[in-house]
RNA sequence: GGCAUCGUGGCCGAGUGGCUAGGCAGAGCUCUGCAAAAGCUUGUACAGCGGUUCGAAUCCGCUCGAUGCCUCCA
């Protein structure tokens, strides 16, 4: 490897060389999902992003911590000042504990990420497990001057931390532009300036999370769990925040000013932001109803596409985008992209037969490798990379076809880095495990067997007869012979 | 209205000053008793207009269009 790892820093605008504070090491925060509903396509993508990102640093031999949060609390419903806790609002509504809304949809978010093959983070830390640390934090922010407390509620002062560490850094916004384009909600507010964002809210009467603290009894704010949780597992300055592209504003840019109005320095030295998925054209959000729930598009259950989709299909489709470019869901680029994804699978399985047929190889694999590398090392281009494998798939089915040749030591070297690249680097595996998909397929098939065996047995073909019951049954299938016809039984 | 990103062949999608991206579809071929499947071969596109340059899809300006953020959202 020639080329180093460069990222898109969005807090510079532009690429950068990657250099971890401690050598070898790495600190990663990604923002994780609220657990207030069933987590939806778009979601997953941004993590599937991450857990890209996530698996190249360790394969480039890096000891990578890296932490996501679950938000289970202190997500409010509109703005600051009216708002309502989404996980409590949600139990409400469901007339349940809150707690069982997030246990719910916390468990069914790590199960579909386990479907998509992404890796869980080292760290799942909840909000609510740190509402100490975040009441810690608060006390520490109102001893920098940067918070006030109106009627039980905390405050961030951004107007007076802005004279002192400019705010916007992230999102190139200046504070000028944000006062004259920050609309002036209705009623009543505490805050001194529309800009200032809350960082404990005082629970009205009917709200039931809330926790004692100095203030009043209450809850967090949104912005403050992420700050609170990378500085404790992470430290004060780390080398990757991540999210989707929706939280560079203002939800990041809060992070920002939360941690520098303590510690006077920049919290992360790389921002990566991935970009949306949409559908039909629009960004899909649990708010508008543009959605699409992953397991309604692996069991074919929805209104907008015909067919189902695997897990594997889906997070190849969103692998052969960059994660940085906006990508439209659509059934016709997914069923390409799912093609080329099991002539991908096919060639992975014609290469481990593959036998080495001469002394050298027609396949330059060293500048191969190369390429490959300095794909991913430019700010994780897996499209780029997939690329490549399709160009190996090519050597390797000619290989296959005995027009070209490969040698034990390349032929070696192909298949280590063929299955680093496609197992741990992208994340793939093939579907075989994942079930047949259509259970006609299944029984039409064992409706034939039986019919050869019928046709088999009718012409005292007893050896192919017994061969198919005997290897049936070898897979926990049983065959019945009755008077009145054979049938089958799955074990 | 402000800030930002983007507009690539039939579809998806990389590329960012000169050199084939890749996938899917289509076409041709190989294989096959015939099919299917599979494999091989094949594509000169870069929103419009102007500018910079020996040379631009790539840089600059304008126009048009799309999307995101500006209020909770990955």
């Amino acid at each position: 490897m020639n080329s180093s790892l460069s990222v898109y820093n969005s807090l510079k605008g532009e690429k950068q060389v990657f250099e971890s504070i401690v050598a070898g090491h790495v600190g990663m925060y990604v923002c994780g999902p609220t657990v207030y509903s069933n987590v939806h396509l778009g979601n997953c993508r941004t993590f599937i992003s991450f857990d890209l990102m996530y698996r190249y640093l360790k394969h480039l031999g890096y000891k990578v911590r890296y932490v996501r949060n679950i938000t289970d609390a202190g997500h409010l419903e509109n703005d600051a000042d009216e708002g309502e806790d989404r996980i409590a609002k949600k139990a409400r509504l469901e007339s349940i504990e809150p707690m069982e809304v997030v246990q719910r949809y916390t468990v069914d978010f790590r199960n579909i990420m386990a479907q998509f093959n992404a890796l869980p983070p080292s760290i799942e830390p909840t909000a609510t497990g740190h509402i100490v640390e975040q009441i810690e934090l608060i006390k520490e922010i109102m001893e920098q001057g940067y918070a006030y407390e109106v009627n039980g509620s905390v405050y961030f002062d951004v107007l007076k931390f802005n004279k002192d560490i400019p705010y916007g850094k992230l999102s190139g916004r200046n504070i000028e532009d944000l006062i004259h384009n920050t609309r002036t909600l209705d009623g009543q507010s505490d805050k001194k300036n529309p800009q200032d964002f809350a960082l404990w809210k005082k629970a009205e009467p009917v709200h039931i999370m809330r926790w004692p603290s100095p203030w009043s009894d209450g809850f967090p704010g949104w912005h403050l769990e992420c700050t609170a949780m990378s500085r404790k597992y992470l430290g004060t300055q780390f080398d990757i925040h991540g999210g989707g592209m929706d939280l560079k504003f203002p939800h990041h840019e809060c992070e920002i000013a939360q941690a520098e109005s303590i510690d006077k320095t920049p919290p992360v030295n790389y921002w990566l932001h991935a970009n949306m998925l949409t559908l039909n054209g629009k960004k899909m959000a649990k708010s508008t109803g543009n959605n699409i729930l992953p397991k309604e598009m692996f069991n074919g259950s929805n209104e907008v596409f015909k067919k189902a989709f695997s897990p594997m299909a889906v997070r190849f489709f969103t692998l052969q985008a960059h994660y940085r470019s906006i990508v439209d869901l659509s059934e016709t680029a997914l069923e390409a992209s799912e093609k080329g994804f099991n002539r991908l699978l096919e060639a992975l399985q014609t290469l481990e037969n593959l036998s080495p047929s001469a002394a050298t190889t027609d396949f330059d694999f060293k500048a191969w490798k190369e390429k490959c590398y300095e794909a991913m090392n430019d700010d994780f281009n897996s499209p780029l990379l997939i690329a490549h494998l399709f160009d190996a798939v090519k050597f390797i089915n000619s290989v296959a076809n005995q027009k070209q040749e490969i040698s034990e030591k390349d032929l070696e070297d192909l298949k280590n880095l063929f299955n680093a690249f496609f197992y741990d680097v992208l994340g793939l595996k093939s579907t075989e495990n994942d079930g047949v998909k259509d259970v006609s397929q299944l029984e039409g098939t064992l409706k034939l067997l039986l019919e050869i065996r019928d046709q088999a047995r009718a012409s005292k073909d007893f050896e192919t007869s017994d061969l198919i019951r005997d290897a049936l049954l070898e897979l926990n299938i049983q065959i019945n012979d009755a008077p009145e016809g054979s049938s089958f039984k799955i074990n």
